[in-house]
DNA sequence: CTCCTTGTTGAGAAAATTCGCAACAAGAAA
DNA sequence: TTTCTTGTTGCGAATTTTCTCAACAAGGAG
């Protein structure tokens, strides 16, 4: 289940903030529900553990183990925001507006772009997770000319 | 102020769907008030002229603007979102996950990225507008390593 | 081991966003 | 212009997410 969780701990602790029971039960949560975790999710499942870990907890855990680069945002084809963990295999996804569907993209075709960024602005973008917005194969004639 | 309502409206409805006073209103609000409109500034805006005009009226309103393509989502650095108007100068944005620092990014810049997309995966890639998270310059080194 | 400093949490209120459904009204058709 | 179909809206409730702030507790210092 929760990967290396001495290695996060330390990492952490070594930035100065603290390991705190709540955001090992939350990191522990996120890694054993898998990809695409709603903090709803999140919520349902710490909480039988420790009733009185509330949702502002949760909110405030996810968002700020994902500025650590520990968790990664992704975005749903509905809109909504769900986390996994950042250490997994990057993949990316293109979102159509139209039919919400989802598709994945191998972080391979990223690459040169994250270069690009990386040298010429000096700005490492995210490599967890993307999302593009966009209309697909099917939708995208189907508006207009 | 609104610029070609008309032609929009005439696209509308070729779609099949209506042209109401509240999506006039909408439009025009999001129009007038520029670039990074917030839903709750679209509603103080036409809440004025139309007092009736309902939130959720304008959070569907915006929903359904961005999915005809006239409006573009923008996701700001403080998580929230806004809106535009997609026929704008197409520009995107850098987002810092650790200081919230917002940066321009030239349109330029994602063109060939876009025809890959689009080439490769049939998938047209929102133009209007996109945000890339992640660490700038002055914060990238400053997590761990 | 005990004491501080200060980063974190819990609880509930507040704010933001979405839903459900009956009443409405845009606009095509007659 | 009147009628009818069905896409839209308003309202209020339900959900989701954020905020405030006092009480707590992690972990370094002594």
């Amino acid at each position: 289940m929760s990967q290396d969780t001495t290695e996060i701990n330390r990492q952490l602790r070594k930035s100065g903030y603290r390991v705190t029971p709540q955001r090992q039960l939350i990191l522990d949560a996120v890694c054993k529900l898998g990809e695409h975790v709603t903090p709803e999710a999140v919520y349902d499942h710490v909480h039988r553990i420790a009733p009185t870990l509330s949702r502002a907890t949760v909110y405030r855990v996810l968002h700020f183990l994902t500025e650590q680069r520990i968790l990664a945002m992704v975005y749903m084809a509905d809109g909504h925001l769900a986390y996994e963990m950042a250490g997994a295999e990057p993949h990316h996804h293109l979102v159509c507006r139209t039919c919400d569907s989802l598709f994945e993209l191998p972080h391979s075709v990223l690459r040169s772009f994250r270069q690009t960024m990386d040298a010429q602005y000096d700005f490492e973008i995210d490599v967890s997770h993307l999302s593009f917005f966009g209309h697909c194969t099917d939708c995208r004639d189907s508006t207009g000319a």
